[in-house]
DNA sequence: GGGCGCCGACCGAACGCTTGCTTGGTACAC
DNA sequence: GTGTACCAAGCAAGCGTTCGGTCGGCGCCC
């Protein structure tokens, strides 16, 4: 009944061990003697299967960011209108952050480490790709009329996109549902909380 | 012209830098010798003005409190209904937060250092009265009708407080005035970013 | 008014501990 | 009998903190 060990798929145990730490510590809270410690195993043994810490969190990172990216493409190009394509990333994204919660994590609290890194320069990539998605969608949707004229879209997306990523640090509190935050989250979003 | 040295207000000046440095990279993030670095100082004569690092950040964050605290109670107090004491809320909180922006750096990223301890209770103690007050406005604001009846309370503060405290993290880029992303703050958390 | 004592502010050097990482060896697999 | 997965031990660097000592300036005494 011990878990059978295929050949190179412990690796991926360790990798989801550590993102479970990153998660609730942060990246560079954590040290490789906790997770070795979660493993069962001694701290150098994580040498054998990872050159450094940092590759860790580079796995963890980029898988994040490729998935984000895809549910960000996959929204715009298969909605028609601006707001059905708001509706979709908001909906797909809470999907795909519950998956990567420890990714979040870390770009959350350790933005600056990594960001300065030349190793992980593509995160400032894609954090653009990202700024330019909502904000052509924001622009659009105000030139059909479906949003305030008077909306900044720059600014509505700073307030927007870190919105979005907030509700993940909440995982430990099971108050809430996931459907329940998203429907919340998109009626805020839409309509105030102004009754009409 | 050099500056005049105050008897222990050289001490205050210590505490501004380190809240600088808190506010960029977090409390456990920054080493004591950065902050002596920054003082033009050894980092073991930053022990004749502060018996630890922990009472520096103890200073900021309770000075924090206080203030924030206080903006509540008066934004409750001198308000008619609670849209309004919402609306005071905001912008008292944006003046305060601006002002203490260190402290709100460290508890976005180092909540789990500073609340496990027992020397900073009454974190979790004032974070208790938020919460509360939020509640109570909102529910009150549903009583009257002016709310969404359908509006989740908990779920809403939850969104609302984590909202209201992100912008401070925007410090460096000065692309918006504080009045723009109260305004852009306002209109989105009551009507949403739908055309009427 | 010149010397004395003291005190705050700081230096220089170290302490004990934790960090990420390395190295050499071993047990077991196939 | 080669390779995988691990242990045992330890390294250098960095952390917060301590400690003995230096130095300039202020009050005060005679």
């Amino acid at each position: 009944m011990s878990t059978s060990k295929t050949p190179s798929e412990r690796r991926t145990h360790l990798v989801r061990l550590a993102g479970g730490l990153f998660a609730e510590q942060g990246f560079r809270a954590t040290t490789v003697r906790q997770i070795a410690d979660a493993a069962g195993i001694l701290s150098g043994s994580l040498y054998h299967h990872f050159d450094s810490k940092e590759s860790i969190g580079d796995e963890i990172l980029s898988a994040f960011l490729e998935d984000v990216l895809a549910g960000y493409r996959a929204a715009v190009a298969e909605s028609d209108d601006p707001r059905a394509a708001i509706e979709r990333i908001v909906r797909s994204s809470t999907v795909t952050l519950d998956r990567h919660r420890a990714a979040l994590t870390m770009l959350q609290r350790d933005w600056n480490y990594f960001s300065g890194q030349p190793r992980f320069a593509y995160l400032r990539t894609a954090m653009k790709e990202i700024e330019q998605t909502w904000i052509d969608l924001l622009e659009r949707g105000r030139e059909t009329g479906a949003f305030r004229a008077d909306l900044d879209a720059r600014l509505t997306y700073r307030l927007l996109r870190d919105i979005l990523w907030l509700p993940t640090s909440w995982a430990s509190s099971k108050s809430w549902t996931t459907d329940q935050i998203v429907d919340g989250l998109l009626r805020l979003l839409f309509d105030g909380i102004k009754s009409a």
